[in-house]
DNA sequence: CTTAGGATCGCCT
DNA sequence: GGCGATCCTAAGC
């Protein structure tokens, strides 16, 4: 049931290693998504993460139960997705950074008011504003309308990196992308 | 191709 | 009152 509805992630692992299984699944939010190609982690003894200095009104979904959504709005003007991993009251999450635009595609160059398939999703903001992610899907589960998430067909290929944009914790691993995708929000090195 | 600056607002000190 | 888990555009090499 929800398993099968949550593409069969283990949610109550440490967030780099569901940041690494969520690269290849698809995303959907009312039809609209596809593939997730990149990621980053976040816990709460880690002095990037917004829930590093405990519970506040805007994390506070990141310390509610797993699977379920974190949104919130980045430099006053862009909304970002993430997930929200570990046992309940921990405080850790995945932001979904990319994915590869494959359903709803109209939908997405409305949204972002481009045509170019390369600027709808390469990038936290861009991924939000094209599946029209807002504050309303904050604390929202995962297995429910409009999410949907299902497993990829075949094992994927995953590469690392320092995670993008943060000033603290610069150098941690926890950046992750399917290999060879072309829908990065910056290249892998 | 790389860098710099502005937009814009809710949250936190 | 300061500062972003960002994006876009313009200008410089």
């Amino acid at each position: 049931m929800t398993e099968q509805q949550l593409a069969g992630i283990d949610w109550l692992a440490d967030s780099h290693q569901v940041a690494r299984q969520l690269i290849g699944v698809t995303l959907l939010v009312n039809g609209v998504g596809g593939r997730i190609v990149e990621t980053e982690a976040y816990d709460r003894d880690d002095p990037a993460s917004h829930s590093f200095t405990g519970p506040s009104q805007r994390n506070l979904a990141m310390f509610g139960p797993p699977a379920h959504a974190y949104v919130y709005l980045s430099h006053g003007i862009h909304w970002c997705l993430n997930f929200v991993c570990r046992e309940a009251g921990h405080g850790a999450g995945v932001l979904i950074r990319a994915l590869a635009p494959e359903q709803g595609l109209a939908q997405m160059m409305t949204r972002r008011g481009t045509q170019d398939v390369r600027k709808l999703c390469s990038g936290p903001g861009k991924l939000a504003q094209a599946l029209g992610v807002t504050r309303a899907l904050n604390n929202a589960p995962l297995d429910a309308p409009p999410f949907v998430l299902l497993a990829p067909a075949e094992p994927v290929e995953v590469v690392a990196g320092p995670r993008i944009g943060i000033s603290k914790a610069v150098e941690m691993p926890w950046r992750f992308g399917l290999a060879g995708s072309t829908n990065w929000s910056r290249p892998f090195r």
